[in-house]
DNA sequence: AATGAATGAGATTTCATTCAT
DNA sequence: TATGAATGAAATCTCATTCAT
């Protein structure tokens, strides 16, 4: 006699990851605005129903998937990081970390740029998110301390080292740039100079 | 001979800008997701079929403001533009002038970065709308040749002197970011020396 | 030539009314609880999107209905209303206006039963739906100080003037009881007996 | 000789009783209408399913609670019956005993009231669930003989003797009213003024 | 017996757009 | 030109019920 109990059918990690690319891709491919419930289910081959399962309403949905997108960012880019390192070469590992991540995974950025700019957005915390570049911080902190870099609020000197980044690699934005070593190695060594001493 | 008058009812301008003011004020307060034609016709004080005299259909309203944001924000920054003057001054101009642009009409900009990143961007020309920008890339050119300005693509040397103010402005990404005469003129100088040679 | 422009469709009037039919009629077929939107909408011969222009939502049609249906209820009944009669006439006329109402009108009785033991019973104002009765409960008054009537709570001479007849006439709870002009007679003289000194 | 002892597990009345009385509570919080199966299981402490082990469906779940209550009711205003006494104070017992029972069980009411307005009501067998009342009617009818209470229909009997009390106890149309002894007398003694000859 | 996952069907509501005047 | 009414289509979400273990 088998006795079961326990197995019951259990939230299946496939289905929800299934869920989550499906609504990256859609997300993607119509864009935001047009990303409704049923074409995310549809797209995930399962019922619109199954994802209230997983998520308590299409906010949900969206916020936790842009979470886990930022998360991951976050750690893939800062796994690179590495205070032994001169302050510069530290900065300029990090930033090319980051261009080729968001050139590996052009699809997660498309989504978190069309998050950033709805009203979902209000809705995450950004101290959270933001908590793992603590340590870029202090670095900078450091580095204006040194004198190697310029004595500017944090967020000018974050500005001038990764917005160009973000303008650069945006479709949008500048359809037709390439993620070559050399523009990536350009763009840094110019980040650098606007932050420098 | 019979002259005449401009008798005929003609499309009413007044109106036209009404409807135009209402999209913009209703994607500032709900999001581009949420703003639907109804509530874009209650705002302005008409009818929703009304608004179907002037525009198409609800993209060809969208893509029209988004077009008048953009044209008013290109003329208004390149008014400043002075050829005569040093190729810095110029630039340091112009970035000036947008950061006081973008501060006085913080509502066009939230319409503006909605619209970019929505499925609605790819139906507008970008090229006739970067048209205006014309004289800054013969400028930056002239300072390549001069040896004045790194030689580097020109969306590269775009990207570093006006992401960081863009990401800067940008409430969803720096909330607490005050743009004072200190910081537009901190800003700029190391927007400078990043494209500086 | 000719201007019409004032002549705009108009909310119809008829179109109203069919809606609150069809709601009534399906209220007292399926009850309360299976009765959607949608199927109001297929009875009354319009778009379930129709409802929504003269109704706020589901709960602003039903409440709607239940109040027209009592107002009704209450003009109907107290038209017959004649201070100038013997206090027991005019109390029996009003039970028995109250009884042949209810017997010509044996759905929208149904469909307030089923509303005022629902939810939605606690978003209609009840004092301004009795007021209505207020000349009734001064008769009451005037008569327990006439010494013809008990001097008792006003809610409990109501209860014994006007529950039996809601209770006889209730389907569900009766469902063999004829509204004869034999049974109104007896009802309305036993309630006399109750409430008279 | 085999002796089967209970070895196999068997329903378990209190997982029943718990799941009746999450239906009665949930239907007194949020309604008839609202109460959704998933909703009473979570109440319960039970899984959706697990009601299914107990009751065919969502009906039968209702119905059953529903004449457990009204079973409930008929035996407990019964059990103060007495013949041996006179007419009017078995009436009186049974009338107090009823207000009682009500006044201590306001949930059980509420629900009952729900349900008799629903169209689930046409599922019950009224006449197993009024035999309990036979006695009653048989006494009545005696009172009738003797010339000590009035000589019309039971229906109508029973109409004055009960109705008014399910309308004072009733929250809806009686907000305010207090089940007192001294307003419990004063009632009964109206209603047995409208029955008496 | 017990259950959490799963779902088709259907709920309420809003949408972009057209109609009739 | 201007409009309020009207609507098919689609949005989000919940429901009663069944499945697989």
């Amino acid at each position: 006699m088998i006795i079961y109990y326990r197995a019951v059918r259990v939230k299946d990690e496939i289905k929800q990851q299934a869920i989550i690319d499906a609504t990256i891709e859609l997300v993607n491919e119509i864009g935001f605005v047009s990303s409704s419930v049923s074409k995310i289910a549809k797209k995930a081959g399962v019922s619109p129903a199954t994802i209230y399962i997983y998520y308590k309403n299409k906010e949900d949905l969206l916020v936790s998937t842009y979470i886990r997108i930022k998360t991951m960012l976050g750690a893939s880019v800062m796994k690179e990081f590495d205070p032994s390192l001169p302050v510069r070469d530290t900065l300029m590992t990090v930033g090319k970390s980051l261009f080729s991540h968001i050139a590996t995974h052009p699809q997660l950025f498309v989504f978190a740029e069309q998050f950033a700019n709805s009203p979902y957005q209000e809705l995450v915390d950004r101290q959270k998110l933001e908590a793992v570049f603590q340590p870029l911080m202090e670095l900078l902190q450091y580095g204006i301390q040194q004198k190697i870099i310029k004595d500017v609020p944090m967020e000018i000197l974050f500005a001038h080292l990764y917005a160009p980044i973000y303008a650069l690699v945006n479709p949008h934005l500048n359809p037709d740039f390439k993620v070559t070593p050399e523009n990536i190695e350009t763009t840094m060594n110019m980040a650098w100079d606007a932050i420098k001493l």
